[in-house]
DNA sequence: TATTGTTATACTCTATAACTATA
DNA sequence: TATAGTTATAGAGTATAACAATA
């Protein structure tokens, strides 16, 4: 029998909640929300995207991508360009004012994280990380716990 | 210079949203939330309690937990009932419906977790629960990052 | 026919502010 | 005055269904 890890699930919650509520905090005179935090991050590590694609990278469905980008779009983060070859796409592209911010951001991101890992060895980190990698591609596939669904397949547009 | 971990609070949002979406589909016959269902895991475990009391124990708002609560009573999950020393509190109890799933939720948990933590060995596994409680722990305290907020430091209530 | 993205609509979770009842 | 809980209201995230435009 394995060690068992009582109330992962809100462990994992809470760790991650109190990162990005503290980042939101930190961040919070530029407005922007934990997930539209992110989403700015692809756009501006992986470049110009379409909505279809950053659903697929968030893994978030596509009509949620796009309220989380009509209100950065209203805040002035990003823009929706015309796919210059499929005329039903769009590409979000980040703004200067996106791209004034990142620094900062990035600055913030790290300083917090290393807050976040205080006490823990580099061996720690590292298998904390590679952890956290395995649960997800763990539960990655189609729930074999059910029979019915199969809608969460197609993640193999994934970095 | 320690190790970093790049994307740590999108790994840890997404390891947590997997199982605890996961578990959403597994009980989904039920139609609880994940949220209800912690709030559930803890009136199960610790026993009737305040509303006030919840709210701390998930670190959440009052407002939130009433919330919360309404939903969950309209199911027939629980109860609030009458303090008996103080009048303006409420005793929210667990119903026979809430101790009747229990044994099948923990199941499911159980099992949830042994899939998550697959290729894991106990060594990882003491590390990586180790790993999340300090976290939860650095992360705890008032942000020293920031001189203004002073709200959360309320939390003393905790397990 | 399939795909990209949208509207319309709705539900959950969370929160701030203002309030009632009670301590 | 302070606390427990509520109502009113609102924002964010997510989702299903139906649809338009285009491939």
């Amino acid at each position: 029998m394995n060690h068992r890890i009582e109330k992962l699930g809100s462990l994992l919650q809470d760790a991650a909640r109190r990162i990005w509520t503290r980042f939101e905090q930190r961040t919070a005179a530029h407005g922007l929300s934990a997930a539209q935090w992110r989403l700015l991050g692809h756009l501006l590590r992986e470049g110009p995207s379409t909505q279809t694609a950053l659903a697929a990278l968030l893994e978030i469905e596509p009509i949620s991508v796009s309220r989380l980008i009509d209100r950065m779009e209203q805040g002035g983060w990003l823009r929706r360009e015309a796919h210059p070859e499929d005329r039903r796409a769009r590409i979000v592209v980040a703004t200067d004012k996106a791209r004034a911010v990142a620094p900062e951001a990035k600055e913030i991101v790290a300083a917090l994280y290393d807050e976040a890992l205080a006490g823990l060895t580099d061996d720690d980190r590292r298998v904390l990380q590679a952890a956290l990698l395995q649960i997800i591609e763990n539960l990655k596939a189609t729930d074999p716990g059910k029979g019915s669904e199969m809608s969460s397949a197609r993640l193999e547009t994934q970095t």
